[in-house]
DNA sequence: TGTACATCAGTGAACGCGCGTTCACTGATGTAC
DNA sequence: TGTACATCAGTGAACGCGCGTTCACTGATGTAC
């Protein structure tokens, strides 16, 4: 059952035609793509298209499927790496892989966490478990260490919405405790919040020479309000 | 000096201009707002707005003024209201005023803190200035329990951008030490980080029924950073 | 192995719609004497 | 107060361009007998 030449050709050109769309998402932005351009750049008419993609929001899924998983991948990897290492580090090493594949790929990182597209409904049945890759490698971390007795949770609680977060601990079968998943999502949303005052550029442009070094800093603040010790 | 009646229908089309293309960024999106869709809305000939808007990238320019103006206000007013309360009461109601704007204003929100227009280029000139307002809010809050000698600050510090965080302290003839003044952009990055995710829906539609209450325990983890007591 | 038929990629035209911007113009409003 | 002139808002046509999607079609590839 080895493929024939046509289906070798069908998963060729869906490749192309993924690759043609995120070099428009790249110069025109999501609300941009348009499959007239892609058929132009694929070297073919524009309806041609249509064999491929149902429409342009299914091309839309298609990119954000990929880059959800593209970055859950590079999470992952870097979480491979670091296995053996302290709870901070495995957190250090999540932060950086998200902040290293948003710098290596803006316009599919603003597709994801971007202003929403107009008009355009993401599938959820599609797009949730790709998007949640990365907060749940985030609570992983958090909750192996909490298992262990190694989260050290130094200042005070604040209310809590209890009820939101027990539903949210029983569908992810998670362990800690609601104070815990309350300060992961907060670690969550602040992470990608430096990330993108980094990437859509509100700090000035020539502010920082050393953003390494900051962003590592804002790293060091979200892993003790976690808890996570060296 | 009265205005002529000239003078008045002037002000009042400027005026209109501005709340049709703020109706347009609601249900098109940045990139969709449109000067001919403006003019329709306006009842006047597409032509007839260049009287009034040099450009598309003009008006865009007009809104973000306008919008991180906006913004700047509500977190004036809601700084004024606190004015004798305690540092930390004063960041509460700093960023509830961010959050209870965006809630207001998604549209504006989206134009100001989400994807960056492709093509468009805000002039530093005329946004720089208004796009800061917010930080320097909060810089003053920081800054104020600082000198005060209010300012806890727990946990072991991490490796600063030196440099690039003296410059910044004295560009605003800001006190703090670098320390301060990283940990305030943290906060800044960070509660803008929350207010996304919020606004841009990305903790799923139903999974937080009390959301005030865990944007809320959010802020209390970032005044604990910041070392703001009550 | 050869043939008949089914599948599918790609064509080209069309529908109906949108956009930013320029330009010569008309006619009303405002101003200086 | 009346008149001549300047200013300015708005018109309508045009330029040159874009878009998503449908549809009947041709011709090549694949498959079943």
């Amino acid at each position: 059952m080895s493929p024939t030449p046509r289906e070798r050709a069908r998963v060729q050109t869906e490749q192309d035609i993924l690759r043609i769309a995120r070099n428009h998402l790249a110069t025109q932005g999501p609300a941009g793509l348009s499959l007239r351009a892609v058929a132009r750049d694929l070297g073919v008419v524009s309806s041609a298209v249509y064999r491929y993609v149902r429409s342009r929001d299914e091309l839309l899924t298609l990119l954000v499927v990929e880059g959800y998983n593209e970055l859950g991948d590079a999470v992952d990897e870097a979480m491979d790496a670091v296995g053996g290492m302290s709870d901070r580090e495995q957190f250090f090493a999540l932060g950086r892989a998200v902040r290293a594949w948003a710098r290596r790929e803006p316009a599919m990182y603003a597709l994801l966490y971007g202003t929403p597209v107009p008009g355009y409904e993401a599938p959820g049945e599609r797009t949730v478990a790709p998007g949640t890759r990365v907060v749940l490698a985030l609570a992983r971390i958090v909750e192996e260490a909490w298992a262990n007795d190694r989260l050290t949770l130094t200042h005070a609680a604040a209310p809590l919405p209890i009820a939101d977060l027990e539903r949210i601990r029983r569908d992810l079968g998670y362990q800690g405790p609601p104070e815990v998943v309350a300060r992961t999502i907060f670690a969550w949303a602040a992470l990608f919040g430096c990330v993108n005052f980094e990437i859509f550029d509100h700090y000035g442009a020539d502010t920082f020479t050393d953003i390494e070094t900051l962003f590592d800093h804002h790293l060091a603040q979200l892993a003790h309000t976690l808890g996570l010790t060296p």
